[in-house]
DNA sequence: GACCAGGCACATC
DNA sequence: GATGTGCATGGT
């Protein structure tokens, strides 16, 4: 059976981000009115499908909850999660915004101003200390909400680069991030767009037929040099 | 009615 | 360190 990592057609990783931005266009992420938005939509959208997403998001919003963290902060925990219920998981949800904005408001005075201006790398470091922010969470923060230059791998991303070959599908998520960090100019846009493109191809092709001939990378082998 | 969706924490071995 | 499980709703 010939699958699509065959070797036919070697392209290295910023090629098949031209392949992909030139086959579908911009995708203009992160779909959130403010950076507060972007964050709250980067926690709600764990494991749960956009489109349940945007019903918790519009709940909040139409209640002016999403105006300030401070104000989304005060909200008691249980009536947090009645409102986002439609995105599921809606407990430790509600348990995991308060936690956010239990941080900001410790170690920042509320301002994500103040959080913005951190380094990168102690940002990150601190966010993940947060409960219920993981990896990825915190990337899609810090990228989509503070246009950091850090690359966001998601399920999506190791599905599709492990079957062309580009890594083992047990690779660890820092693992896969350092091979696209190492093999892409460091810049946050392009970070932005490739992921997004990512999941667009995802959902477009790759989740119901992976040998889909029409697939803007059927049949490429991606290849990346060694991270050192 | 099964399966999936832009994860994460925690228990257990 | 690897593996298993709970968390939950809504679309296909």
């Amino acid at each position: 059976m010939r699958n699509s990592s065959g070797n036919s057609r070697p392209e290295n990783i910023n090629k098949i981000y031209s392949r992909l931005y030139k086959f579908y266009g911009p995708q203009g992420w992160w779909p959130g009115r403010s950076r507060f938005e972007i964050i709250v939509g980067a926690i709600l959208t764990q494991n749960t499908a956009w489109t349940n997403v945007e019903k918790a998001i519009a709940a909040l919003r139409g209640r002016g909850y999403l105006s300030s963290p401070a104000k989304l902060h005060r909200l008691r925990t249980e009536e947090l999660s009645s409102l986002i219920r439609p995105a599921g998981y809606h407990n430790v949800k509600a348990s995991r915004l308060k936690n956010f904005t239990g941080f900001l408001a410790a170690d920042y005075g509320g301002s994500l101003d103040k959080l913005a201006k951190t380094d990168t790398v102690l940002l990150r470091k601190k966010l993940l200390e947060v409960n219920g922010i993981g990896p990825e969470t915190c990337d899609s923060i810090l990228l989509y909400a503070f246009a950091k230059p850090v690359f966001v791998v998601d399920a999506y991303t190791k599905r599709i680069f492990s079957r062309h070959g580009l890594f083992d599908e047990t690779t660890s998520y820092e693992d896969v991030q350092d091979i696209f960090t190492a093999n892409l100019p460091s810049d946050a846009a392009k970070f932005n767009e490739y992921h997004a493109l990512i999941v667009k191809l995802a959902k477009d092709h790759c989740r119901k037929s992976p040998e889909c001939k029409n697939c803007p990378i059927y049949g490429v082998k991606i290849v990346a040099k060694k991270v050192s």
